[in-house]
DNA sequence: ACCGTCCTGACAGTAACTCTCAAGTGGGAG
DNA sequence: CTCCCACTTGAGAGTTACTGTCAGGACGGT
């Protein structure tokens, strides 16, 4: 297969995360998209659980999803797009501008990601942990998460840099977010690692020891 | 395109970075052999920087090198590798392995990365930059770079593990390299980012004052 | 019940690979 | 110099991930 770089353009729109359910009862169109998104993507989690991603073509999670190939990339762009979906930017954006402003910068960013990794964790624990053994195993899955978070970093530098008054492209702000997410990173697969399941204590405890390396200058 | 996960074994065998001159010869099969990789690369850097990376298709590439698409496929075997060949992880490592036992092992990895940046920047400068330029511009081969950035955390973990006398999956270790690398590779875009031209000096300065910000524990 | 809008499936087309096989070239042995 | 084996190349067919178009059907309000 290939990876090709297509217009990339998420939807993005309405379609809410499959997680929260908001009390909000949405028009039966709504329902059923979100049913077929759910359904394609439990689908493809089942495939890709029993045979591999790589030996699974999207055409065989169409048919077992009872859709066609074009709803399934309708719904999701790449094939890649089907584990990686995650409206989680916004999440840690909004809990980080809802820190104190006064409260120094890796603190804050610290914090902001503790909370919205556990909301995050909890929605879904047994998908959540699927999907992260997913993107360690499958080479396709990694870049494209890679090139996600850098996507991400883009994000916590502007939010750092309205609070540090610096410039968005400052260097030192780059360098702040880059060690930072290189750092989770690891701490991440570090999780996925550590036996089959991993709890959400484990992984505090793991954000705080790799945050903690991070702040005392990477003295071992 | 897509970029599915193929079997990935690199040859990784002989054939030598198209960079160096030994003074040895090779045989003239050899000597072919670096010839048309060398083609191929330089047709394609060409046509990348004439009409993008995504709209030049391999035929076309193999087409203006004068060989058969297939061929091209023998020589790197995906399109991202004609950017992304990189031989330049066993020089770190080398380099890595030459520095004093006893140095504190952040110093013996700035040292290490300084010479080996160093000698690649040289080798081609020109070269590395359009490279560098594509992978920040390229999506595609953005996700491939951290892909294989990971691979090159691995290296670095084991050759500190050596020097600490820590396990090689010592959650600090990759703490460490990862946070390196992610603030290295912000410093390595950084550099493309400062006008077209970034010399070397630039680029020492700006990983000194990458390791400097870890060093200082990321405070601003 | 009607109608415009949204959604879906069928289909054709592109491009990145992968495999196989036959023909050509290099290099060493005699 | 010649013969022969090993390596390399080109050609072609096949798979898979997408992309775009178009017609039919369902939804939802009037």
């Amino acid at each position: 297969m290939r990876c090709m770089a297509p217009a990339r353009t998420e939807p993005a729109d309405d379609t809410a995360a499959d997680t929260d359910l908001p009390p909000a009862k949405p028009s039966l169109r709504e329902r059923k998209k979100i049913q077929t998104r759910q359904a394609i993507r439990r689908t493809a989690y089942r495939l890709f659980e029993k045979q591999g991603y790589d030996a699974t073509p999207v055409d065989q999670i169409a048919e077992e999803a009872e859709v066609s190939p074009s709803t399934v990339f309708r719904y999701f762009p790449t094939k890649e797009d089907i584990v990686l979906t995650d409206e989680y930017d916004p999440l840690i954006e909004e809990t980080l501008r809802q820190r104190p402003p006064n409260e120094p910068p890796v603190t804050a960013l610290r914090e902001a990601l503790y909370s919205s990794i556990a909301r995050i964790y909890q929605a879904d624990a047994a998908e959540t942990l699927q999907r992260i053994r997913l993107i360690r195993e499958v080479p396709a899955l990694r870049g494209r998460m890679s090139e996600h978070s850098a996507e991400t970093a883009w994000l916590l530098r502007r939010a750092l840099a309205e609070r540090t008054g610096r410039a968005e492209d400052d260097l030192e702000l780059r360098i702040v977010t880059g060690a930072m997410l290189g750092a989770l990173m690891e701490a991440m697969y570090s999780w996925v690692d550590t036996g089959t399941a991993g709890t959400l204590e484990d992984l505090r405890a793991l954000v705080t020891r790799a945050l903690g390396v991070l702040e005392r200058g990477l003295t071992l």
